[in-house]
RNA sequence: GGGCGAAUAGCUCAGAUGGAUAGAGCGCCUCGCUUACACCGAGGAGGUCACAGGUUCAAGUCCUGUUUCGCCCA
């Protein structure tokens, strides 16, 4: 270590270190509550989660307040869970990467503030609530609306609750004191701000449209909330006649054939479109048709939007049930005629038909259609079925009157921010999706007709008509001054109120110091099946409301399947229960397992193998610490534990050369978003580089008779342990502090405590260790393969060269990882009596023989070394063709080139080595 | 119809700006209850990185096309 590596050092040299966090109220910092005087031989998550969650939550750990008054907030909203809901593996995920996010940005230093709350989620939470009332015998328009809400609010105290203390259970540093509800009255007041501020912007109208209407839900729902399904279902062709003709003149004379897959429809058609250039049917344009049964007579029109080829090759138009009939219908100013009633039964406009479902009028139409001769065939057709996201019932298009948002003006602004760089979206390709949808984007239909969610504020007067938009509730008509007002009974799309959240939870409309200091926020999180919903619309609305962008950063995680890849769903029966999961192997262990297992914005299967893999590893890391702890003697917290820098031996100097390394690596892939490369790092090191090979080589130290060389690693062992317990406390919240909290520490808590920097690297140390291991790898390989117990020291003889200093300062290692006999071992530059019954290891340069006595068969052998010298060869060969080529040597970077080099040199020097080895054996 | 993603060891997945002999966990095989850990340790087997072209000194990584699976939008 030199002299700038001793700087850094330094700074860890006082025990207790950094007291990086300031706290208003000294007074209530109490100690952790974790007895450290003994340590169970495993983890055990179950006695430590909970007291530790309680206690961290206690100390105020969770509140940005806990920063000194000037730090750089970081600020994470949560998409609040639907209030009623229950906890899923999606909602674990979600929170373990936000936690994940608000720990490291806490150590870091920020102001860390992660925005809990829960959402109303209008029909998800109603239908809860009308099945309840449903179980007693009543219904909410027996009771009425106002008990109907009551009912609703009292059902929300009871488990509302439920879904946060969840939460908890996961580790969630979230400032409760700042929890939040859509419906609370702040937030009340934001929805009405916001309607209010768009209705007076003229980006707010009510008016009669088609929209999309859920008959068992009684309302209507946007075009988001609707999903196409594929089904089999039925073509049915059929004679539209042409009035005056006779039918038997056959179709172009005395009808137009068409095709459609809801006969029912027929009964609110309005025209019949032909496409202009259609020979068949084009001298029809002008003339009238007659709908079938009906009578009615309609328009034979022309569109380039009927397609020739499909069908028959003519359209019936329905503008008032059908989307695309009611854009032709509006272009054409054909009449709409609405044929069902809300509850999907035919109307009046059905004619014979009223009262009856609308599949048991199509069959019943279709009957007499076919006794009137009307009818062609039938032939099976796959068709896309809208079906209602909530409840999958299928939606009708209807044409009513509704309250919409004007989407255009703000989708521009939506579109612009992320297109100047204002908005990342990780991962980057669903910013394509994102444009996409934007610059398509439809008006949104807001109004649904619902009781639970927030009241569309818009009076309309008794008297003169006039509708009041206001923000306070009003007592008169704000036109003609009449008390006689009537609030629309509509309620907003929960969607509406989500879109406000990161500012509305920070006390918007008004400008609280929250607000002030907090917005905008940072990162969004969520999964990338809500972009459209809730990201898009948070969006656009923060522009518009605040002015701002109400984040700089989405990050987009994926869905989490089972183990094949399936989703998971509780009809398939292959749903993994976060509760359950966390109940059997701890928090960390699910938490760790989500962390690592994906990448941004893709799927991810999920395997409890998986989730005992990293209970194990939860448990390798208290069995580190354990370690550690156990071995640091009486004297260390004295005092004795500190620095003695010249002591450091090379194993010394590695650990903590990869440590830093490690240090940077995971730092730059946590800015870079990549948790799961992150976390996988440090994995990696803890168990296959700290736990394997640093502890085992420590332990030579530490059982030894040398108190300096001791001294020397317990402060290795404790410093490089404090440190990655840091990295991974993001990772694994639990563990990691009940783990900290034995080894001697100064801050509190470990999620207080500072993220680490990264000191320098030695690469030398690090080349140099790597031969030592590979050196211990070959010998315990070759052991392995001759079945040497393993208790058993075998005798070696070493040439090691260039490198004889080194063995000679390491033999200890050697000796004890390989299970050398230190009696017998023969250390020299050059061995010029070279045993010939023994096995040979050509590593790195390094030759070593092992006179595995009575075990060593020269053929064997002889063959063994042959197919090594093989290999090399290969090497060899491949090396040179590369070095050969001009081309690489000329435009490949130097130090690939010289890198390439020197492995060709160990390589030839291998090849030699083994075959004065085979000379030797064959003489 | 348009767009996106995935395709790497038996299984589930990693592989930052192209530069190892392509990695991990689980599973499998052989040893081992060595005073942190059997929720463990040591060693091992196992891959033409979907296919076909191309760019490049160099391709799992970049480009084009093809196939299979999945998703989104219309």
């Amino acid at each position: 270590m030199d002299g700038k590596g001793l700087l850094f050092l330094v700074v860890f040299l006082p025990q207790p270190c950094s007291q990086p966090q300031q706290r208003g109220d000294d007074a209530m910092t109490t100690k952790c509550p974790i007895d450290t005087t003994e340590m169970a031989k495993t983890y055990d998550p179950q006695a430590v989660e909970t007291l530790l969650y309680d206690w961290w939550e206690s100390q105020g750990y969770f509140k940005p307040e806990i920063a000194p008054p000037d730090a750089e907030p970081f600020v994470i909203s949560m998409p609040p869970p639907n209030v009623t809901g229950e906890l899923h593996i999606g909602h674990a995920l979600t929170t373990f990467i936000e936690d994940l996010m608000i720990r490291y940005h806490r150590m870091l230093g920020r102001a860390a503030l992660w925005v809990p709350g829960s959402d109303h989620a209008g029909i998800a939470t109603q239908l809860q609530v009308e099945r309840m009332l449903a179980s007693e015998g009543t219904s909410r328009q027996e009771i009425g609306r106002e008990e109907f809400l009551r009912r609703a609010w009292e059902w929300k105290a009871k488990y509302g609750g439920r879904i946060l203390n969840q939460l908890r259970r996961m580790g969630a540093s979230c400032d409760w004191d700042r929890e939040r509800f859509t419906l609370d009255e702040g937030l009340s007041r934001a929805v009405r701000e916001a309607f209010v501020r768009l209705y007076e912007k003229g980006l707010i109208y009510r008016g009669e449209y088609l929209i999309n209407w859920a008959p068992g839900l009684q309302t209507a729902v946007s075009d988001l909330e609707v999903e196409y399904s594929e089904e089999e279902g039925t073509l049915y062709y059929f004679k539209y006649p042409i009035a005056g003709a006779d039918l038997s003149d056959g179709p172009g004379k005395g009808y137009i054939p068409v095709a459609t897959t809801r006969p029912e429809t027929i009964l609110g058609d309005t025209a019949v479109a032909v496409h202009p250039d259609d020979e068949r049917y084009r001298h029809l344009i002008g003339k009238t048709c007659l709908v079938p049964i009906l009578n009615r007579t309609i328009p034979v029109i022309h569109d380039t939007y009927v397609s020739m080829e499909f069908g028959t090759g003519a359209l019936k138009i329905t503008p008032g049930h059908d989307p695309h009939d009611f854009e032709i219908g509006q272009r054409h100013g054909l009449p709409i005629v609405n044929v069902l009633n809300p509850d999907a039964t035919m109307n009046e406009n059905a004619g014979p038909y009223a009262g009856l479902d609308r599949y048991e009028c199509r069959q019943k139409l279709w009957a007499d259609m076919e006794a009137a001769g009307l009818t062609i065939k039938t032939e099976p057709y796959v068709m896309q079925v809208p079906r209602s996201q909530r409840g999958g019932e299928v939606v009708e298009p209807m044409v009513s009157t509704q309250w919409f948002v004007k989407m255009k003006p703000l989708a521009e602004a939506g579109l612009q921010v992320v297109r100047d760089g204002r908005i990342k979206i990780i991962p980057e390709r669903f910013t394509k999706v994102y444009y996409n949808w934007l610059e398509n984007i439809r008006d949104w239909c807001i109004s649904r007709q619902l009781w639970w969610g927030h009241r569309i504020p818009v009076w309309y007067c008794g008297d003169c008509g006039h509708m009041t938009v206001a923000r306070e509730d009003p007592t008169a008509c704000e036109k003609c001054h009449s008390p006689n007002l009537e609030q629309d009974p509509d309620v907003l799309d929960t969607w509406f109120s989500s879109g406000l959240w990161p500012f509305s939870t920070l006390g918007w409309p008004e400008e609280t110091e929250d607000y002030k200091r907090f917005y905008p926020t940072d990162v969004m999180e969520t999964g990338y099946d809500i972009l459209f919903f809730w990201v898009a619309r948070m969006i656009m609305q923060g522009l518009e409301m605040t002015g701002q962008v109400p984040f700089h950063t989405v990050y987009l995680h994926g869905l989490v399947r089972d183990a094949q890849g399936r989703k998971m769903s509780k009809t398939a029966g292959n749903v993994i229960d976060p509760l359950e999961m966390m109940d059997q192997y701890g928090t960390d262990a699910l938490r760790f397992t989500l962390l690592t297992g994906s990448t941004p914005g893709n799927d991810m299967s999920l395997s409890e193998e998986r989730i005992v893999a990293n209970r194990n590893f939860a448990n390798k890391i208290w069995n580190i610490t354990r370690f550690v702890v156990s071995n640091l003697g009486a004297a260390f917290d004295a005092g004795l534990g500190t620095w003695n820098l010249s002591a450091m031996a090379l194993p010394d100097r590695w650990i903590i050369s990869r440590h830093n390394r490690l240090i940077e690596d995971v730092t730059r892939l946590m800015d870079a978003y990549q948790f799961g490369e992150a976390g996988r790092q440090l994995y990696e090191f803890l168990w296959g580089e700290y736990a394997d090979w640093y502890i085992e080589i420590a332990k030579i130290r530490l059982y030894g008779a040398d108190a300096r060389a001791q001294a020397t690693a317990r402060r290795v062992l404790v410093y490089v342990l404090d440190r990655t317990l840091r990295l991974l406390h993001p990772f694994m919240p639990f563990v990691t502090e009940a783990a900290w909290q034995h080894l001697p520490h100064g801050d509190n808590s470990l999620m207080v405590t500072s993220w680490p920097t990264p000191g320098d690297r030695d690469e030398g140390a690090e080349a140099t260790m790597q031969l030592m291991m590979d050196i211990v790898r070959a010998i315990r390989n070759a052991r392995a393969e001759y079945n040497v117990e393993p208790v058993r020291r075998i005798v070696a003889h070493i040439a090691a060269g260039d490198r004889y200093d080194l063995f000679q300062s390491q033999q200890d290692i050697l000796v004890e990882l390989a299970r050398l006999d230190p009696e017998d071992l023969r250390l020299a530059h050059t061995l010029f009596d070279k045993p010939d019954q023994a096995l040979t290891l050509v590593v790195g340069g390094v030759e070593i023989y092992l006179p595995l006595t009575g075990m060593i068969d020269l053929d064997a052998e002889r063959a063994r070394l042959q197919k090594e010298l093989a290999q090399v060869e290969k090497g060899i060969a491949r090396s040179r063709k590369l070095l050969g080529n001009e081309e690489f040597v000329a435009k490949a970077p130097a130090q690939v080139v010289q890198k390439e080099r020197d492995k060709l040199d160990s390589l030839r020097e291998q090849a030699q080595k083994l075959r004065d080895r085979l000379e030797a054996l064959t003489a």
